[in-house]
DNA sequence: CCACATACCTCGCGATGCTATGCATATACA
DNA sequence: TGTATATGCATAGCATCGCGAGGTATGTGG
């Protein structure tokens, strides 16, 4: 998967994921692969930074717990959080009928 | 439109556009707002330097012309550029899938 | 004469994803 | 015992790329 793409989705898969229930860095990353068809597959150096981002930008909230002698933080989605995962998912919607419209594709809910 | 979206997605709205005949600049930027219904409005600062991007990857070819007093620099896609396109269309698609994926959504041709 | 459209260009900033690296624990296997 | 693999978090520094701001130039209409 081309790198560049990701490029501002990131953030809204993550927001998607978690808003499904509280969840955690290691996890975020299988549930995005699988969701993805394997396509997806989030790197360290990206994920903790932006989950870090989203916590400063309250859209996050997080809590530590421990697991089997591992140590877990999780996420949660708070209502701002809510408010954004759903304004980006208009704009991803948006601008991929903006794409299609200038590749020529027709594309619609199945 | 978020702009971060449009990260990496730029390049090949270009080398679509001008797939379909030669075309410089300003003409790119009008032609890519109509197609987007009015979605995308590049911007000089990104596509002066995709453009001359393109060209080092030998995508484009480039050529000058005189219209009424005022010079255009034509941009034609090269046998290479067109497999380039191909290429990053099936990633597009790809992207796509991926993220409606991840978004619970499900998309299909029209 | 001056605003606006047309037409090209570059510099430097900010944002963001990645590689590489580091730390720590549990489990499986030799 | 040791060692590889999976689990789990984190940061530093790099590369890329879109954009705003600024610069240059001509034609047209008020």
């Amino acid at each position: 998967m081309d790198t560049k793409l990701l490029n501002g989705t990131l953030e809204m898969l993550m927001l998607e994921v978690i808003s499904d229930g509280p969840s955690y860095g290691y996890q975020i990353v299988q549930t995005v692969l699988s969701r993805s068809n394997g396509h997806f597959e989030l790197k360290e150096g990206s994920l903790y930074p932006a989950l870090h981002r989203l916590e400063r930008q309250k859209l996050l909230e997080s809590y530590w717990t421990e697991f089997e002698g591992r140590r877990r933080k999780y996420y949660k989605v708070t209502s701002a959080g809510r408010k954004a995962l759903a304004a980006r998912r208009k704009e991803w919607q948006a601008f991929a009928e903006g794409v299609n419209g200038v590749l020529g594709m027709q594309y619609g809910l199945a």
